[in-house]
Formats: structure tokens, sequence, C-alpha cells
DNA sequence: CACCTTGGTTTCATTATATGAAACTAGGTT
DNA sequence: AACCTAGTTTCATATAATGAAACCAAGGTG
């Protein structure tokens, strides 16, 4: 399961690339791989050629290709929630001035799908696109509550419980009891867990079936406000959340088009 | 040359997904296919494992998945003008006050990289990442008219000159005159080419040894001004291009932080 | 109900492809 | 000149991809 083929090898190379923060030497990854050079190094020329990396010939480094940006621009408007919930995420960061986020649980990470900063006009990608820890932000813990007890006992195993903070929950026990509060609640907090000053109200998108497709939060400082001062945000946010799933199951790809392939 | 081993071929399968803008069915793709029914399938599974397609068993359709869009937000950042560009287009945006954009050559197309909606608050993905034909687009002929003879032969060699409206620019002989006058100009025009009532301004982003790094636009509509009006940006935009190219050359990744890749 | 058709999945012998130890090359260093 | 280090190429071998054919499961349809 780990590795299917040699596309799935190609693709863990893909990733090991992309995790770099920045253009990396062969010989950095190779050091790092489990493969052998001259695997590493064909993998590297396929995939450049693939344009899914960007080779620079000057400095010998490798970074992730323009393709993927392509790609992903497609894959953000059909396999998230995105583009639905934007005329409501729209609405409720106008409503609040605060902050606005959605996220996607994937793997067993959180995955900001969009973002709206009430003052600075938004900045792409930048957030979207971003991957976080699930134990320890409020979407991440929101979703996970709501997930299957099969699904969440395999994610919690995944977690690494990083202590960033002095309010960080660093064990699978304090998260659980945290989860059960938040099912009971029915949204949660994040109590600056992941960054000391930081801390937002995070509410659930569930299906009618109960089954979590996201979630969104408002974030804020605590300079600015309070928790409870959040706490008053939640029957727009429950509003929100419930168009969200609402259009979501509604819009189930009815034909959208039709259309053909773009050509080339 | 053009398709490398397994992965080259699964890599086309995943494009031939995300050319489709919505989920497809497993006999569509088949019968666009070039390969026969178990190669395919097999492909549509690996990618499927690997959480570069997303599939929905209720509708048996296959999308593009959500793994693109953590790689591309890693392409973006690293791969891309944007980043750079960013505080200089937020710049220009809010000086001009018309729809900014920014754009890279790939391949033979137009891919968007940002965009800034003078008015209403950006949407993210929904421009980044989308591509456009580079023979009738703005930002396409600046920076086509800048590339090598040889880049260029090639890049009209693969266009459509599908006529989009009556000023289409619909031979190849039409686009390389276009091309000269873009030259011995230094900046470029958008005359409705592409969608009627829609004109731009184009700058290319060039580095001191004259390489085409971008392009950058301001899109208006004929109701609002004309080609004369837009002329006014010159200055600003050609300001704008100069900072972007000068950071872009500074910027050769120095080290960034050095940090190690990201712990899964 | 039996029969077909269409769309999707599995098998398995064959073949092509990926693999990686080792050899090689090109720049730097001592 | 001898000697590293980082990157690239070779080639016999093992492995993995391939696709014809068979199979399965739903819907039709006579």
């Amino acid at each position: 399961m780990t590795s299917d083929g040699t596309v799935g090898k190609a693709l863990e190379v893909l990733d090991q690339v992309a995790a770099y923060g920045r253009p990396v030497r062969f010989s950095e990854l190779l050091a790092a791989s489990p493969f052998p050079k001259p695997t590493l190094y064909r993998f590297l020329q396929t995939l450049t050629n693939q344009r899914m990396l960007a080779y620079d010939p000057d400095r010998q480094t490798y970074s992730p290709g323009v393709r993927l940006v392509r790609l992903a621009h497609a894959a953000w408007e059909q396999s998230t929630l995105a583009p639905i919930a934007r005329p409501h995420i729209d609405a409720l960061s106008a409503a609040v001035g605060e902050t606005v986020h959605l996220a996607q649980l994937d793997h067993a990470q959180v995955l900001y799908i969009d973002k709206r900063n009430a003052n600075k006009p938004v900045q792409m990608f930048s957030q979207a696109g971003k991957v976080g820890p699930a134990y320890c932000t409020g979407v991440g813990k929101v979703m996970l509550a709501f997930c299957d007890p099969a699904v969440i006992a395999a994610v919690i195993e995944q977690q690494s419980f990083h202590r960033f903070t002095a309010a960080t929950l660093t064990t699978p026990a304090a998260l659980r009891t945290e989860l059960s509060a938040i099912r009971a609640n029915g949204y949660g907090f994040d109590r600056e867990e992941h960054e000391p000053g930081i801390i937002c109200i995070a509410m659930p998108i569930l299906s009618d079936g109960g089954r979590v497709l996201g979630a969104l939060s408002v974030t804020s400082t605590t300079s600015r406000t309070n928790l409870a001062g959040l706490e008053s945000y939640v029957p727009i946010l429950q509003d929100t959340a419930s168009k969200i799933a609402r259009d979501a199951q509604s819009w189930s790809f009815p034909d959208h088009d039709a259309k053909e392939p773009t050509g080339r």
C-alpha cells in the first residue's frame, strides 16, 4: 500500500522535493532518499520532462513545477468545497470583519482551501494549499471530532503532538477529551494552541448524513477579543456552515456544461 | 519524447481527467484514451490511491484530487514570479484601480499566476492556475514577442488560431507582424481579440539578459476606456515590471531559511 | 423470466521497463 | 599531477507493466 508501482515512487519523489521549502540539489535529495542514485536521478529527469518539477541548470536545483499550478486549478474547482462556499464565505467575512478560513481534511492533515483577510487584499495560494496540523488547530479538531471512530484513531496515530505553545494538547488522551467536548458543543476553539496570541472559533460543515465535508473558522487575537467574544459568532457560523452543506448536497455536479475536454 | 515511461503515461491520464471541467466516468475516459481498458483502469486506481485523483463511488466519477492543491502551493511559492511580484502588483492594482494580471508562459500557453480585482475581494485559484491562449491575449503576445526566434516558431506551431472575435489574429503571418510591432514598442494590447468589449495593455517582464520572465497586464472594457486611455499606464507598468525583474534577479533563493523538509 | 447489452473489474502469460551495481566524466582541491 | 566530490551513463538482471480475454453485475428488453 505504501507505494503502488513506479508512479507511486515517482510521486514520492515529487512530494520530497515539495517538502523542502526551497530549490534543492540532487545530492541533498539522494541523502534523504530511499532510492539508489540512478533511480532517483531518472525520476527527477522524468518529472522535469513532464514539468512536474522545474530544474535550474545554473544552480543545479529542482523545485516543484508549474504544471502543478495548472492541475491544481482544476482540482480546486472540482474537488473542493471552495467554489460552492465562496459566496457564503464572502458574506461571512464581510459580516464579522475578521480573518476567515475554509479547510478540508486531507490524509491526516488540515488543508486550507480558501481564506478571507478582512483588511488587506487576499493573497492567493499564499494560504490556499497550505497544510497544518489537525490536533492543534480549530478547524482540525472540529473536523476530526465528527469523523468515524476508526478514522479518528487512525488520524490520532499520525499526529506529531509537537508542543507549539503552553496550551497545545500534547497527548492523544487530552485530544480525545477535547473532541468529546466539541461533539457535545457542536463547535470548537483554538485556545492559543498553535500560536501564542492567536485564537479562533471553528465550525464543522456537515452533510445531512453527518459526514464531515470541511470546516470554517474565524480567527482573531487575544489583544482584540477573547473566547467569549468569538462565541458570539456561533449563530452566523452555524448559518454559513449549513448553507454551504446544503449547496454542496444539491450541487452534485448536474452535468454542469457537459463540455468536451479543452483542446491541448 | 512524447511519453517517458510509465509515469509519463500516468500523468497523461491525469491531464486528461483535469481537461474535462467536471467529474468524468471511466467509460468516457476510455473512449478518448489511447490506452486499453485494463491499463487505463489501473492508472486511475493508482492515481486515486495517491490522491492525485478523487473518486466518487456513488456517481463512479473521477476528478482531480486534493493532493494537487497542496503540491501546487509549493510550486506557486517557489517556481513562479508571484511571491516576488506580490507587493508590486498590489501597488499597481491600488494605483490603477483596474483588474491586473500576472502571467507566465508554460509550454505554449499562457498561465495566469496571480490577479487583482480592484473592486471585489480576490477569488483565489479562480484565476491563478487558469490557462489561456498565447496568440490572442495581451500577456501571451507580449511574452512571445521577446522569446527566442526558435521558441516563437515552435509556439506558433502549436496555436489553434481559433477565431474568438472579429479582431482575433487568425494566421501565423498576422501574429508575426503583431509581434514585430510589440518588439518595436516594448508593450502590446489586446484589442478585443479574445472577448468582445474587453481590452488590455500588457507589459513584458524581462531579465537583464533580455530573457522573458513573465508579463503583467491591466484590463478594462471598451465602455470604460479605450486603447489610448490604457496607454497612459505605460510608465507605471514599465516601472512595476522592472522592479519585479530586479527583485527576481537578486532573489536567487539565497538559502531562504535552509530548513529541513517538513515532517509528514 | 430468460436473454442480451453495457460498464466496470480481474486473471495471467508475455513483454517491456525499471532497476541499481559499477564504471565513467567533469569540476574543484590539495 | 593526483585526488576528491557531485553528477551522469552503461548494461545485465529482475521486476513490473501490459492487454487479450474472461468475468461479473446491473439494467434493460423481448
